[in-house]
DNA sequence: GTCATCGACTCCAATTTTGGAGTTGACGTC
DNA sequence: GACGTCAACTCCAAAATTGGAGTCGATGAC
């Protein structure tokens, strides 16, 4: 009789019913983030739309901008299979694939979650480093990179890129001059995903100088 | 600073959470019934689909006869509105009203619940009287009679019943009588709905002899 | 500058649910 | 008739949620 505690059983009632409220509480904020934007709704509202007690939001996220970031890792993650499906028809040429890819990014990351919400989201990384949301941005980037790699891989698989170049480095670039960009964008009031593409554009041109065999990206110089 | 406990807030959280797991609790007891019988089901079961510890559903309902007593008791007022539904257009002849109402009662009985079901809720009136499953049961009487009441006082201002009956003793007379039938019948193992109303029939036919001016129910002798 | 307000967040006791072990009685098997 | 099994039901400690009071800092009114 050593084991005497309790501790989570895997398929167990609690934890099914933990999840379950769980998506109650990021459901209602969604819907109310979407509805009314961030800071003008309250714990509380949320608690009530989700049939679930204030104190039962803090035990789950402990504080506001956790409880978006959760959202955010959330859309994220429901995004994928989109994100995978695209991976199926890649264009040939690389640069026309990252470029596509920001795109597909892009939309689906303004699809559910205001600008107001990325500005948030993005200035816990700063507000608490090394915190609970900042930890939680830095898995949200890594789906992300993961992505990327795979899709590098490809193009190294098929000569259309430099083999000699590590594809977690570039990978790592990428996304992190596009986040920069990401992050100037929201944190900007005017401007379409045009107007962000238009800003990545040229950054990533430069990136793939001298890693693409054939030429630099020439399809697009205009 | 008296009051010191806290029972229950009218509206709170707490009740209508209480309220939603009833509900879910019933609604899979319900499924699980129709589908593979009363006997055939456990509480285990049951407390799966629902989604809740099967020490909630004995927290709620304390044992199996009373959750399906609860259950018919939801069906009955359920099918509330239907029944007042006909009461907008009831037949000239107390007689055929009569009938008629007592064919949408069985219709309805039989609509989600099997005999086998409602076997054990007319026996569990017996194996515990004056216990909860039995007082349930006799609620159940009662939203029938009282509709009733209401049937017979509609005929008496309209001079098809003698004004000089008790419509409450009227009506308890015939409940009573009908529960009967309906007992025989779900006791006994064949028969149609159409059966049970033929055995009922003729006792509804002495029942108003002599309560009914113009004659003895002249439409039905056949 | 002071005051009131409001919402995020903390704290804790009361309430409820859950998990799990254990009891009991009915039923079928050998 | 002993035995095993199965499901209804009991009991209780542990875990989680809820309700409510209260802190704190920002913001706006006066």
């Amino acid at each position: 009789m050593v084991a005497l505690r309790r501790p989570a059983k895997p398929g167990g009632l609690r934890e099914r019913q933990k999840k379950l409220r769980a998506t109650q509480v990021l459901d209602a904020a969604s819907a109310l983030f979407a509805h009314q934007g961030y800071e003008a709704t309250g714990i509380e509202e949320i608690a009530e739309r989700a049939a679930v007690a204030p104190a039962t939001i803090y035990n789950y996220f402990t504080t506001k901008p956790n409880l978006l970031m959760a959202l955010a890792l959330r859309h994220v993650h429901a995004a994928m299979p989109e994100r995978r499906n695209f991976f199926r028809n890649l264009p040939d040429d690389v640069f026309d694939g990252i470029l596509a890819f920001e795109r597909l990014l892009a939309e689906q990351a303004l699809r559910h979650l205001s600008r107001e919400c990325w500005r948030v989201i993005l200035s816990a990384q700063f507000t608490d480093p090394g915190g609970r949301a900042a930890r939680a941005g830095a898995r949200l980037n890594n789906v992300i990179k993961r992505q990327y790699v795979g899709m590098l891989r490809f193009y190294q698989a098929r000569g259309k890129l430099d083999e000699a170049v590590d594809p977690v480095a570039l990978s790592d670039l990428i996304v992190g001059i596009t986040t920069n960009d990401f992050g100037r964008f929201v944190a900007g009031s005017g401007g379409t995903i045009e107007d962000l593409l238009a800003m990545g554009l040229p950054h990533i041109r430069l990136i793939l100088t001298g890693l693409v065999p054939v030429a630099v990206a020439p399809a697009h110089k205009k």
